[in-house]
DNA sequence: ATCCTAAATGCAACTTTGTTGCAAATATAT
DNA sequence: ATATATTTGCAACAAAGTTGCATTTAGGAT
């Protein structure tokens, strides 16, 4: 997604653009890993003040900007959502890959869905899916 | 699995059977979904301090009696291993439901895996998939 | 360009969640 | 019954996130 259109989806939500919001956004555009909001505080905390850091990241969350990838540790990981991440088309799915020595999460979301099939009763309207291993860069050193 | 393993599954791992584990565990067995810290240190927190309840649900993680699944909000509930939970056989994965009714989070442990593709180089040894809508039971009333 | 208003920010205080160190208590092997 | 390593409780601490409120600011209306 381009910075200008990332601005746009952020004015599109209603949301006002201010320096904070676009420097958060900023930040999740050139990162190539998921954030927590540790990591967005430490890069920003001196400038902005923590709790202002939280809403925006909630914002962001709950207007679609962002989405929160579940870790089997006890933080949570925020990352750009996808143009078409709001609007729930079948099955509204992300893939993740936590690398066990690099420690970053990657977004897989452009790859293949297989379908996953479900017992009886239950209906789906998301998936989140978590792989943990050895990332790219960090099985070829 | 049944009482009388579980306890020996505790025992197995070398832990002692405290009064506080056996709470502990029983809670697990009894209760049919996931559960947080929090659920449980509101069952026990009265009896035993809150401290001990944290580090026996650690100890208990550690020691694949229990295991922790991600959420997407900031909480990790835990939930009973199966009995090959420990031996990852060839790609140890997690099926959970979250049902957005009752709040709840459902093992599907059991049911078929499908093999899910990674882009190359990526070396997956487990995966975590967390379903997100309406349950067997909230979708029938 | 200025004004107006709702929304966003900063600050202080607070809550919740989890951790650490250490002394007292207890499970279990002998 | 005793010894010892493990577990528990307690106190203090640390990290993560929330709430209320006064001040500031973005952006549309005038």
């Amino acid at each position: 997604m381009k910075k200008e259109s990332l601005k746009e989806k952020v004015k599109s939500t209603g949301l006002k653009n201010t320096p904070l919001r676009e420097e958060v956004l900023k930040i999740f555009t050139e990162a190539r890993k998921a954030l927590s909001s540790k990591d967005i505080i430490e890069k920003l905390g001196k400038k902005y003040d923590r709790v202002s850091i939280f809403r925006t990241i909630s914002t962001f969350a709950e207007n679609g900007v962002i989405h929160a990838i579940p870790t089997s540790s006890d933080y949570v990981v925020y990352s750009l959502c996808r143009d078409n991440c709001a609007t729930a088309e079948h099955l509204d799915h992300h893939y993740h890959f936590f690398c066990r020595r690099c420690g970053n999460i990657f977004c897989l979301n452009d790859f293949e869905f297989y379908n996953i099939k479900l017992p009886r009763g239950y209906k789906a309207e998301s998936v989140n899916i978590l792989f943990e291993g050895v990332c790219k860069d960090c099985s070829q050193n």
